[in-house]
DNA sequence: CTGAAAGCGCTTACAG
DNA sequence: CTGAAAGCGCTTACAG
């Protein structure tokens, strides 16, 4: 029992199988009391026989809340971003809100802008950014902005609420478990020195080889590729061979530490024997590589959790009188020791 | 000059400001003819001055055209869905379309019922399902689904519209590239043996075998993890141990192929100089791998960009008299040749 | 416990 | 070239 001309049925629809107005089937559809308990039963068999769905849309346009919420992401291609996003969607998802996504080609002022006005045109309640580079946080904290906006891996200093891993506590542990290995330095592959992530990790690395005393090597910037890796791994197996003592290699991620683990095994170097290296992510096949890296986990799925959380309060907030106060949660970074670390060769 | 109370400003206001009336700043906003250069401007002045943005609820509303597309993810913190998610997306925006993300947390159909509702409740016009699996497709062609639909790697028969990467002649390509180096046979650790992909994959390296003549070893099953590569790995290393000619194996990815180069380098097996070893998917870091890893190149981003194409041409058939027929795109698979084959040991 | 009225912010005919 | 009217499908007071 369609409704006539093969429409999809709409409240009135329902309203006039079940015998009453369509208030009341709105009442049942929103679990509303006050519905004596045998029109609640007519009203959900009109709905089932005719296959109602409220529509959203409507819904939306008087209640002003979309239920939707926004992620732009920097590049979903990535390892982190790509699970940063999938624990933010689970997470929304379970707090019932629809989730729009879009991604940014790059982080010009410009792309930005265009992300968030695809946004603000679907009347998201609020959005977070997966926002790596300084360049972002900053384009984003300036814009008149698609309602309440939190920032995964934003950064310091921007006003903007912000969730992230403990990068610089993930650095620091990996340096120290090298420098307790017998290390007297650690060298340092870096990231794309533009992301935040990369800027965080070098300050764990450093503040930990300061803190031992130990000689601060300048660190090597790659971009986060396992070529970049590979093309910084020889550069320090040349510095080697010069007589530099290279015997630990934090490296910036799992990506590059696979490029470096390369460039030491062309020149004859042995991993842990002749040099250590640790990475960072905790990529899946980090375990199985030979040897199997030793990095730093970062656990994406708090991280997404957490962000939804809190931009939920953010929205809660919003139009109360309770004060801004850019608030930061910070979800450590764990170290996992595995074969790719050793004790400095004699 | 924001409207009165600080709202969010609407139509009427930009056409008060403007000294218009609404439908000429519906008609400016829509890009029609028929209004006067000068008012054109004067309206624009207005939309810029208030920082108006159409509400997309309202139009959604009165159109019938939500402009959203679904995506239903199987796994998107798995590489292949992670990537098709990202070209999806971006081709989702380059059309002008909003992309709402559902990602799937079994392939039960109560799940996919579940991930259906959620879309259909948000009016979307049709959507893309990321659908590996067979029970996953079957549940969805069963839907009396939320539009026009289209199925990621979904398989045959099921009478979907599908676009999917030639799984079956990327595994030719790399089992024959192992026969033509001079191996007598290849075998075949495979994915997880639920998914349509994997099943594809063993369909090809079948194939090129028994057109080979080449026996045909019973494939052993895996689960795409680095863990299930380096155990299935072990066992081929027994069966060696025990006589049986292992010289050559193909692989249904990249990150078991690692568990597999593992397990050989534990039994101090070389590759390729005593066996050979192609992957499948070129992740990013197959090319860095010690040996750099001979692989099948997949391409993502031209998965997305058909399926949206494909998606755009259902939505566009919809309610006009063309006929069904399921379409089905096939893109091409890359055997990248690498360093982890070569010719069997004498 | 239930219904008649108003209105959310737009677009689409219809007039002029 | 421009405006007055109607209506998209709901929810929210307001009556009863």
């Amino acid at each position: 029992m369609k409704p006539p001309g093969g429409r999809t049925p709409v409240m009135a629809d329902v309203a006039r199988l079940a015998g009453v107005s369509h208030q009341t089937v709105s009442r049942v559809v929103n679990g509303h009391p006050n519905v004596r308990e045998e029109t609640v039963l007519r009203v959900r068999d009109a709905i089932e026989e005719l296959g109602y769905h409220r529509n959203s849309t409507a819904r939306a346009l008087v209640t002003r809340r979309t239920n939707v919420l926004g992620v732009i992401a920097f590049d979903p291609t990535l390892f982190g971003p790509a699970q940063t996003l999938a624990g933010i969607e689970r997470a929304a998802r379970e707090a019932g809100y629809f989730l729009s996504m879009v991604s940014l080609d790059d982080v010009s002022p410009e792309g930005v802008v265009a992300a968030a006005d695809y946004l603000i045109q679907q009347s998201v309640e609020g959005c977070v950014a997966i926002a790596p580079q300084r360049a972002l946080v900053e384009a984003l904290a300036a814009l008149p902005g698609p309602g309440p906006l939190v920032a995964v891996e934003g950064g310091e200093g921007s006003g903007l609420p912000v969730v992230c891993v403990d990068q610089a506590q993930g650095a620091h542990d990996a340096v120290r478990h090298l420098l307790d290995l017998g290390h007297t330095t650690v060298h340092h592959v870096e990231g794309d020195p533009l992301w935040l992530e990369s800027a965080a990790r070098v300050v764990g690395w450093r503040r930990a080889l300061e803190e031992a005393g130990a000689p601060v090597p300048e660190p090597l910037q790659g971009d986060w590729s396992p070529r970049s890796g590979y093309e910084l791994g020889l550069a320090l197996v040349r510095r080697r061979a010069s007589g530099e003592r290279v015997t630990a290699i934090f490296v910036g991620n799992d990506q590059m530490a696979i490029g470096v683990l390369r460039a030491l095994h062309e020149a004859d170097l042995h991993v842990p024997g002749d040099v250590s290296v640790v990475g960072f992510d905790d990529i899946p096949e980090a375990e199985y590589l030979t040897p199997s890296l030793t990095t730093v986990h970062q656990d994406f799925a708090q991280v997404g959790r957490e962000s939804l959380a809190l931009l939920l309060a953010e929205i809660a907030r919003e139009g109360s009188a309770d004060p801004a106060g850019a608030a930061r949660r910070v979800v450590p970074a764990r170290l996992r020791v595995r074969g790719s670390s050793g004790p400095p060769p004699p």
